[in-house]
DNA sequence: CTGTTAGCGCCTTCAA
DNA sequence: TTGAAGGCGCTAACAG
């Protein structure tokens, strides 16, 4: 396709010299006399030349590229994991493919999988995944290693990184528990899997703990700032009592939906944190200037994609290293909005 | 590298046929008996012969491949383009290389373009990019197309979308000056090249035109939540007066900007759109949740991202397109900030 | 130090 | 309808 794509074939001609001489001299492969690799280069850099890397990768069988799958690019979280590991990747020349399942379905994300390996990347991180063991297999089945982040699969035996969501749930609601709020609502995210449940679980959990009984839950359907206010919208026209009744506060499954939540409780006229406390989780960069500013758990979403880099990198290296599960640590941050 | 990737050699082999059969089984090209067919067709599935995309790639010269250069993931201009770039090219059944260009250097970003060149893409789209010009030569040399989104160079002569910022920018200081704000302040985006420097045009231009004293202007360096906070913190102790005695307004590079802007205002204890009003630009999803709902100038990102990709596509199939520059129309939206 | 030969996995002529 | 041969651009042996 490429017109002036000079190859290695027409450098060794106008050098007068044989291609794998070429080759030898571009790459720097030593056993070279300099004169040679030096006139040689001159004449690759006046022709613009650039290595066809699809040929180099078929023979080699590197392709210096890597895969990765998010579910959406304007996820805070993805972007976070995909720009650490596109600098890391990056940095270590390889290229990156990306691909998004928006549906969410399993069947689409292994069919994305798929087409990495037939793309001979050499590594594939999926993040936010619903699919979890069949990835060991098919490490097993085609040698290219795979690494999740943040799955969302219920089993997730192979490599993956992942954050303890239960204990950040626990945290998050036991400190609005000793704020002295009495009804905790969940505004949960129902497509967010194991994300999901373990918060919800760690919600249930901790108001039992606490000798507290379990008070609503609205799924919204993504989790974004509309999905936060309109759930929240729901739980005013269906539970005003109940909130003004007892001191209560509303956890979000994540910053995003406790924006929402606190655009539609201002608007009803609630004073954040008097009469009502709001919560988020990820602590992303705008949680610190919401109005008030938001108390959140903070999840570590760069170094999440770091260490998943790290270890995709080491499974390129070494694949026989066994399956290891690395939970990333995350802390409670507590604003004015609690 | 992958260990079961079953060549259409072997396939070939244990269907009992030669293995150019079997390409043409596989892809489906006619002149075949639908007997053997069939048969090799089960085989390949049996054993989950994927093709090589990289073998394919090199003999057909069409690597079913796109590139995409952004500057930043996180930035939603940036996912809102990179998502429908995504999903607009995988329904083609083509893949997507993405790379970064945080550092916002066009010899970095030119680096990018060439190792797409390198990894035989078909077409590259360019996501506010700083590079304008060389872009067309580029593609002359290789033959392919490259496609500027939200161009930041001054001089964009070759394939481009774009959106008119000077238009979006006057028609909303237009709108603050009708409200009754007679003090109009502008904070900017140092490092967004030719969208800064036309808002800022527009600024300036309107503010004269309503003939109205040129008013003060601070540029934060990227543009983000904390940058507008930042921004904002620096005008309040440096112009407090200035803004208590005359009716003001702050117009921000971005509703990202604008959110910091309302925190910090809101931290002093000012009445938005009474004491001071506040706008944005973009329109994001959450800009309608800001406290107050944000008045801002709506920027049809995801329509900018697909006219890209259809530009681009068109471009591919046929390559000697005369040069063309689409702009999409924004609009504003008024809300409760100002 | 350099050239020759072979082959990566696939597609595309051309014959048969 | 199928097989044989050649080549995409490159690297990796081996000779010389």
């Amino acid at each position: 396709m490429s017109k002036s794509n000079i190859s290695i074939k027409k450098i060794a001609e106008l050098a007068g010299v044989s291609y794998p001489t070429v080759s030898r001299a571009l790459r720097n492969e030593g056993r070279i006399s300099e004169e040679t690799r030096k006139r040689i280069v001159t004449i690759a850099r006046e022709y613009g030349y650039t290595p066809n890397l699809t040929a180099r990768g078929l023979v080699s069988k590197r392709s210096g590229a890597l895969g990765l799958v998010v579910t959406r690019f304007s996820d805070p979280f993805h972007s976070d994991v995909a720009q650490k590991v596109e600098i890391e990747a990056n940095r270590r020349g390889y290229s990156l493919f990306i691909a998004s399942n928006e549906t969410q379905d399993t069947d689409r994300e292994l069919e994305i999988v798929r087409s990495f390996q037939g793309r001979n990347v050499e590594g594939i991180i999926v993040s936010s995944g619903r699919e979890g063991p069949r990835y060991m297999q098919l490490f097993r089945e085609t040698n290219i290693p795979i690494v999740t982040v943040n799955s969302h699969a219920a089993d997730n035996s192979g490599h993956s990184v992942c954050h303890d969501d239960y204990g950040g749930g626990c945290a998050i609601v036991q400190h609005l528990i000793k704020r002295g709020y009495q009804n905790i609502v969940y505004l949960g995210n129902a497509s967010a899997g194991k994300a999901q449940t373990d918060r919800q679980q760690a919600w249930r959990d901790t108001l039992k703990q606490h000798l507290l009984a379990p008070s609503i839950q609205i799924d919204s359907s993504e989790g974004r700032v509309q999905d936060g206010a309109a759930a929240t919208e729901q739980l005013l026209s269906q539970h005003d009592q109940k909130l003004r009744r007892q001191r209560s506060a509303i956890w979000c499954f994540n910053d995003a939906m406790a924006f929402g939540a606190l655009a539609v409780l201002h608007r009803h006229g609630f004073a954040i944190s008097t009469d009502i406390g709001v919560a988020g989780f990820d602590d992303i960069d705008a949680a610190a200037f919401a109005i008030p500013a938001l108390t959140t758990w903070h999840q570590p979403r760069q170094e999440m994609g770091a260490a998943a880099v790290q270890m995709l990198f080491n499974l390129i290296e070494n694949p026989d290293a066994p399956p290891a599960n690395t939970s990333m640590p995350g802390w409670l941050v507590v604003r004015h909005s609690t």
